[in-house]
DNA sequence: ACAATTTGCGAAATCGTTTGCGCAAATGTG
DNA sequence: CACATTTGCGCAAACGATTTCGCAAATTGT
């Protein structure tokens, strides 16, 4: 089963290729009458444009790659990625763009699906979902040449790198700040892998916060725990220590499950002992038991920005490379207590 | 700046532009001198093949499609989705294909993409990542004649149809058989949208369980809940009515974390006052307190078989279209107690 | 009515590959 | 040594679009 290509549908239009071409692409050049005729026969043969055949003339692809961070780790089980992504669905799908993935297990996998985007031709612009430390992809995009956005802070010089992000440590620090406004002194901060620049933006939030109300972060209290057993361990040492603190900030909704999970293994309830803020607001804040407190990152807005960016770069390139900021709002919900001082 | 193309290559390391596509496919044809020659040259310059040539006249793209489900509701919410995506990719990844998915919002949108996708050739194949009832996908693809793969069993004839799924009504029937046999016989059965495959089999198996144990399924226990308002007025009614079944089955994770949420609003504890059993043993149920027993449908699995599935037939055609069956394996945790009968 | 524009469309080159065919040199056969 | 085969590679035609250039017809101006 041929398909109908350009020359079918000209010769049965009774026209040239190039009249059909341009009747495609609704040049002005060509006479309303004949735009009918084309678009009649067009539609008659069912007609489809070959991207490839178009793609290969005009350089370009209509297709913007996703490279998702190291995805055997928690990267898919994370309601981040999903979220962003259809953020960034979203705006390809009105731009009429595809999305094509890196499929990458490994951090060097994931870099020469990356290559292969670039040097191949694939993609026209690139989103990095993430921004970690010692990460070669994209040092590699911007000598590349290649329009691109992470989201998230680029380590390195900013203003050569387009990117949207939330004002992490503000953010962080309102957190902190909302803790302590309830009357919390002890806080914990608990964060996944510390190697991603959000981890690393939140905790100095906290810490702002807490040496701006001259309360002094215990090195006990900020912890890097990614899995459940460590969450375990840890809660276990600092009941066991009598050092739990009476809130935490979380800089993420699974990590603030498990934690609850690990309290209430301990017989301690949330909030009325320990108070809880976490970050991102996916559904699982919601559905939590209790309902978490969470610091609404607005993953959508991140990748529907990310995608915004990225096209607008690559439909007219611009000079400067802007950086957008996704305001946070703080989502209250059951997870957090007031506290009366008692001694202190 | 220009990419290097093959006959830059082929002037520098003077051969034909032939030859050096021949290098490329490695084929037998040409000696070994030439190919390490042609080889070097190719590294020295930088050479990279651009795939849109190549797909141009191979007629393939070495790429496959994933039609998402509906992404304005669940879908993304859902650690569903990302998991036999992250399956997908393993797969893609070791075969060196990409993946291109829908962004559609709509069921007409994501219609759209699909047809564009077969249509302007930017695919070999298709994986549709849901079986829904009324669906016009699956049939579209169909009479397209394009390889394509469904996860869930397809609505229609099967034999004409390659799938790969879980035995969703023995897995449920199993699921409800657990609770049976630790004493429940108030049972009920919540799933989402009923409009889904998936929702049916499970449904039908917890029918079968039910039957074969000589316990009526009173239609007050089976219910389709989507979001958290439902669920909450669903357990008000039912314990207001003191109707309130000894046990659940749910179809999903996130909806049994919401259910759990109910409860404990209406002081009701999980696993003392009502066992919860659920489905997809994501994350979710690892970290919910309590931790959920749930039906492990292996959803990675199913993600690497469909992609499995669909790579093998894209370069192979065969005659028959064959099902795979992901075995479930119910996973133990501590939402289930056993009941002691006391009256009836 | 004739030159000067403008409008509408076609011819052909091009994008970077792959591939069928053919030709020369190298090898094998008797 | 003459002839048949095989081996190794180049030529040129696709693949299906876009785009530059130019030519004829239609329109305008005087």
């Amino acid at each position: 089963m041929m398909a109908v290509t350009i020359k079918d549908v000209a010769k049965q239009a009774n026209v040239a290729p190039s009249t059909v071409s341009r009747v495609i692409s609704d040049s002005p050049r060509i006479s309303e009458k004949t735009k009918k005729k084309v678009r009649k026969v067009m539609e008659e043969m069912g007609y489809y444009i070959n991207h490839n055949a178009r793609n290969l003339v005009q350089k370009s692809t209509q297709t913007i790659g996703i490279v998702m961070k190291n995805s055997t780790s928690a990267s898919l089980h994370d309601p981040f990625f999903p979220e962003v992504l259809r953020g960034i669905s979203a705006y390809c799908n009105q731009q009429d763009f595809n999305i094509s993935i890196t499929t990458g297990e490994s951090e060097e996998a994931i870099f020469n699906d990356v290559v292969k985007m670039v040097q191949g031709k694939r993609v026209d612009g690139l989103i990095v979902s993430y921004s970690k430390k010692d990460d070669k992809v994209v040092p590699y995009l911007v000598d590349s040449g290649i329009p691109f956005v992470v989201v998230g802070k680029p380590i390195g010089k900013a203003n050569e790198i387009m990117s949207v992000d939330n004002d992490n440590v503000q953010a962080a620090k309102e957190a902190t700040e909302y803790l302590i406004r309830l009357g919390h002194q002890k806080i914990g901060f608990i964060s996944e892998q510390p190697d991603y620049e959000v981890s690393i933006a939140r905790l100095t939030g906290y810490q702002q916060a807490m040496q701006l109300h001259q309360l002094k972060p215990d090195p006990n209290y900020v912890r890097h725990v990614d899995t459940k057993e460590p969450m375990k361990d840890m809660v276990e040492e600092l009941v066991d220590n009598n050092k739990l603190p009476t809130g935490f900030v979380v800089t993420d909704d699974i990590a603030a499950l498990n934690l609850l999970l690990c309290l209430r293994e301990k017989n301690i309830s949330v909030p009325e002992d320990v108070s809880i803020i976490s970050f991102n607001n996916t559904i699982i804040s919601k559905l939590a038991t209790p309902p978490l407190t969470s610091i609404d990152t607005q993953i959508y807005q991140l990748g529907y920005e990310s995608a915004k960016c990225l096209i607008d770069e690559i439909k007219t390139p611009s000079m400067f490379k802007k950086t957008v900021i996704i305001p946070t709002i703080i989502e209250e919900r059951e997870s957090c207590k007031k506290i009366v001082a008692l001694a202190e």
